[in-house]
DNA sequence: CCTTGACCTTCCAGTAGATGGAAGCCCTAT
DNA sequence: ATAGGGCTTCCATCTACTGGAAGGTCAAGG
């Protein structure tokens, strides 16, 4: 499949596809006349990396997560505790964004969509949790 | 406060800190020996801010979340439609995270901690809802 | 066969969002 | 008064794209 097909289906531009490639966390395979062609594992990558971008993980985090599935010779015991760290990392940021949508809700509710709120919302802006 | 007294609290380098009012998204005040001084709802707005960049929003769209509080003379109808309209992105943000949630527990429950699993995940690892 | 248009390629420049380091001022503490 | 740490500004660098130019490829139509 080429680029504009993967692109498609991953949800993400040809060139941040392209750059993808140049800094190494995807490898399609090349048709006769040059071409990128990508197979279904490739999308699936890809795709992966549209999810993990999106909700804040770097680069390095994503190439991290996609070295767990790809690294034969990496110790089991590591990719468990790597797996795990990153799992506590997702419940924080799961937490900070049902935080955020509290906020936003009370917004949205206290907004009668005629005149402007009291909200002294502003005192949730920042969420109660300490870290 | 100074600003690093403020950074602890915001859970953001100094430097970013400065950036950010380099682009207009946070007015401390300054004393008299030229320090930035950082009150309660300067704090705020830096945490804020430090949490939805953290979750993938982007700085304009940061700005806008913070502009419903802001804007005296924005009409309450635009407020709860731009409220409402980030509560979905954040619910879908939601589900996302525990897509990924669920891909890296399946991972790390079938890592026996000894050897490499057999991980037919990589199926799973660009999750499964279409857009 | 040849052109037109929509793909694809590489390369290089520019943007967004920070981040690092230098040079110098401020403050407290010995 | 001088050593330390914190503060300031400014400029350079970095990450993660994004846009545009210049040119090759391919399927459709005249």
């Amino acid at each position: 499949m080429n680029i504009s097909a993967a692109a498609q289906l991953a949800s993400l531009p040809p060139k941040t596809i392209r750059y993808y490639e140049d800094i190494d966390l995807v490898r399609p395979g090349r048709l006769d006349n040059g071409y990128r062609d990508y197979s279904e594992s490739d999308v699936h990558r890809l795709r992966f990396l549209q999810r993990s971008r999106s909700l804040g993980f770097t680069i390095e985090e994503c190439r991290l997560l996609l070295s767990l599935y790809d690294d034969d010779h990496r110790a089991s015991a590591d990719v468990k505790a790597i797996a795990n760290a990153k799992i506590l990392e997702v419940d924080r940021k799961i937490a900070e964004l049902q935080g955020l949508k509290t906020t936003l809700s009370a917004l949205a509710r206290d907004c009668h969509g005629d005149d402007r709120p009291e909200c002294p919302i502003m005192d949730d802006l920042a969420g109660h949790h300490e870290q």
